[in-house]
RNA sequence: GCGGGAAUAGCUCAGUUGGUAGAGCACAACCUUGCCAAGGUUGGGGUCGCGGGUUCGAGUCCCGUUUCCCGCUCCA
């Protein structure tokens, strides 16, 4: 039986991600922990890379700033967010089929019992088959202080954006910004999701790229229009195939927001949400200040009117954009060759396309051959691209295999040392897309990289 | 959470009716001095996911458990 074309590929990831230090699984040695995944030497250079890439997007703008805040909140933010009550599960377990249901959704679910096809599960429930309703909380419970007790318990965050909400007055007055304007924050989260699946997909630890912006009430459907399309066209433009990317309006809406439209890529297992763009209204802002009795309005001088703004959020979870960009890029090209017996073969070249400013190593460079000098000539071309680039050195084996290995892991440039660099201190340039070479000056190399690999504006 | 499948070297996998753990690739060193992988020599690496049980003897049979994959369920 042939095999899905798509677990193929899921498969050849995972073991691509292993194999070169992407992604490793956690506590790996102990029989790995479900769910948690680590970033190995490849990996974490790719995560680095995309994060900068959103940051750069994000904060060069004159109206957006940065912020990092703390993962631990105050409890009442959980509160206020509606995190303590629509985070919360009621569910019951059925003895007898041993389905899990949402208590309140017992007359909406079938029984998974096979003799009962077709039943509401409601009815099971009339004949004493659940558990009691147990209250299933979906974030994070831990302590602050050595002591165990209610009185400090405190929540790992579910989202990053609250971090945001409750700074909104002070990045306003300490940037000076006027709405409309934006806080950008990239930062880990934490969901006691019942499942995980999907390697990196659905996890219970993960990070968000958000950025979450501040405009007048009333011009908040111009904006979600434009940051939906902004969002789009970052994936494009950092390579993901257009045709692997759609919109989907999702027809129920968290508990904040009044609108929603989610960016989903074309995964092997399907399409999945990559990021989320939310109006979310005056929702958190004005359930803080209702909480917390602080003010958070804002006055328009120019108007001379006082509101609260509303938020247009953008939500972009970068472990799943990591696959998606991993995934995107995968290649395997076949080659025709002829031989030197004239005969003809082909073969297959793998190659990871990332976008130059998104690929783990930037260059590698090579001596032609380990003798002559250009090992030292390769070294030092090495040690000056290292204060600018992630870059690699290698003078193992045969030049072609280095060439294909680089190819392997995404690599842009092989740069590799030569007889004829002896001459005129001129290197071959090899493009890992094409594969063509083209001959710079040693002292050239620097600026030829600088200009190809930046993040796009 | 339910159902099904899987777990043996870094990766992909073989391992007979239960009888001393294998291959290819990868990796390291040396040789070969080469421009697009798979040349030569040598070497390192596995208590077969983990824990019990049956047996003279378990990678192999049984039970439990963990993890991953697929399908449901869930995904405010």
């Amino acid at each position: 039986m042939a095999k899905d074309p798509k677990s193929d590929l899921s498969e050849k990831i995972v073991s691509l991600a292993k194999r070169k230090g992407f992604v490793f699984q956690s506590s790996e040695i102990y029989g790995g922990l479900n769910g948690c995944w680590d970033y190995g030497p490849l990996g974490v250079e790719l995560l680095r890379n995309i994060k900068e890439a959103w940051w750069k997007e994000m904060t060069s703008r004159e109206d957006i700033e940065g912020l990092d805040a703390s993962i631990l909140m105050h409890p009442k933010v959980w509160e206020a967010s509606g995190h303590v009550e629509n985070f919360t599960d009621p569910l019951v377990d059925c003895k007898e089929c041993k389905a899990r249901f949402r208590a309140d959704q017992l007359d909406d679910v079938e029984c998974g019992n096979k003799g009962y096809k077709g039943r509401k599960a409601s009815k099971c429930h009339a004949e004493g088959k659940f558990t009691e309703a147990r209250n299933f909380n979906m974030m994070f419970k831990t302590f602050i202080g050595p002591l165990e007790s209610s009185s400090n318990a405190v929540y790992l965050r579910p989202e990053t954006a609250q971090g945001i909400y409750v700074n909104f007055l002070n990045v306003k007055e300490a940037s000076r910004q006027r709405v409309p304007f934006g806080i950008a924050q990239v930062g880990k989260a934490f969901r006691n999701e019942i499942n995980t699946k999907n390697f990196l997909f659905r996890t219970r630890e993960f990070e968000q790229m958000e950025m979450q912006f501040f405009v007048k009430p009333g011009e908040d459907e111009k904006w979600f229009d434009y940051w939906k399309e902004v969002r789009f066209n970052w994936f494009i433009k950092y390579g993901i195939k257009k045709e692997k990317l759609k919109f989907l309006l999702p027809d129920k809406l968290a508990h904040y927001a009044k609108a929603a439209a989610d960016i989903e890529y074309d995964f092997p297992f399907g399409w999945g949400e990559i990021e989320g763009i939310h109006n979310r209204t005056d929702y958190d802002l004005s359930r803080h200040q209702e909480m917390s009795g602080k003010k958070l309005e804002y006055f328009d001088d120019a108007a001379k009117e006082k509101y609260i703004p509303y938020v247009i959020e953008t939500s972009a979870g970068a472990s799943r954009g990591f696959m998606a960009f991993l995934i995107d890029a995968f290649d395997e090209e076949v080659i025709n060759k002829t031989n030197s017996d004239g005969s003809t073969s082909s073969e297959t070249r793998s190659v990871l396309r990332f976008h130059p400013a998104l690929a783990p190593v930037k260059a590698a460079i090579f001596p032609l051959v380990n003798k002559d000098g250009m090992p030292e000539i390769a070294e030092n071309i090495t040690k000056d691209l290292q204060k600018h680039f992630k870059v690699f050195y290698d003078d193992s084996g045969a030049v072609g295999r280095r060439y294909r290995r680089q190819d392997e892991v995404g690599t842009v440039y092989c740069i590799t040392v030569d007889n004829e660099t002896l001459e005129n201190n001129t290197v071959t340039m090899r493009h890992r897309d094409t594969m063509q070479q083209e001959r710079i000056g040693i002292d050239n190399i620097r600026n030829f990289m600088m200009d190809k690999i930046c993040f796009e504006n």
